[in-house]
DNA sequence: GTGGACCTTCCCATGATGGGAAGGTCAAGG
DNA sequence: CCTTGACCTTCCCATCATGGGAAGGTCCAC
């Protein structure tokens, strides 16, 4: 199999599957007399488990960790968990910060008359004037 | 004010005071002799502002956006309430990407031992096995 | 006059991804 | 046999916002 063929199959763009070898996650079976790379099955089977460890949110530092434990026959769950369970502290934590934005913005966006007055609360607020108090809704 | 001063009271690092001048933010008032840049009280009313937007989760962009508003005496508070509000779509999108991962990485971590023993259904997710049925909680 | 705390510019790194150039290779069809 | 197009290779650059650090100039207090 060719990177194209190895891209199709596993759903990551030959530019990234030649990144993650750079980075040392995957490497191909080989290479054929022209230099090109060949994957077979087991590297397409890391490559779709780097992409949906990506698409849970692990950073390419979590996935390898979780990547080379899938590869230990040795590990213990409780090694997967923990990373796992980190992540998702990670996850909420950053949901928290974009929730209080929005509430903020909200806030704002609800307090301005979108007319065509200049007259801001959100340009306010950014500008340092204090907060207008919250309406009960 | 030299950008120490500035950055003190403003709250954003010198280093950063200088890019936002790079790209067109902010610039000093003036220099002196020795070449230092001079910053006034309106120099760090911006900052405060482009800190206080960044906070907000606003790209550097959409901030020089704010802030050509904010400058323009003759804008609408519609054209800012249309930023703030494709803004909160925006992170309104992300959270509820992040919380898909969260729910999705919860119920594979509930379901996963967190013991001694290699077995785990997280690893399983990854590698392509057919999830879990999710148990009513 | 010396030391330390500033300031200046310039380059590099991050993380994950894409764009694109320049050049080699291969297969199919004229 | 040759061309065309679709591959492949490596290499460099860009993103976004931020920080680190080097090399060198400046200023103030002791």
């Amino acid at each position: 199999m060719n990177i194209g063929q190895a891209s199709d199959a596993s759903g990551v763009s030959a530019k990234m599957i030649r990144y993650y070898e750079e980075i040392g996650l995957v490497r191909p079976m080989g290479r054929t007399g022209n230099n090109y790379r060949v994957y077979g099955e087991e590297e397409v089977h890391i490559l779709r488990f780097i992409k949906r460890a990506r698409n849970l949110g692990f950073s390419l530092e979590e996935t390898e960790m979780l990547l080379k434990l899938w590869q230990d026959k040795e590990r213990t769950s409780a090694a997967v968990k923990e990373v796992a369970t980190a992540h998702i502290g990670d996850l909420e934590r950053r949901i928290a910060e974009m929730q209080g934005m929005v509430r903020t913005l909200k806030h704002l966006a609800h307090c301005c008359g979108g007319d065509e007055r200049p007259n801001c609360p959100i340009l306010d607020d950014l500008a340092g004037a204090p907060a207008p108090a919250p309406q009960p809704v």
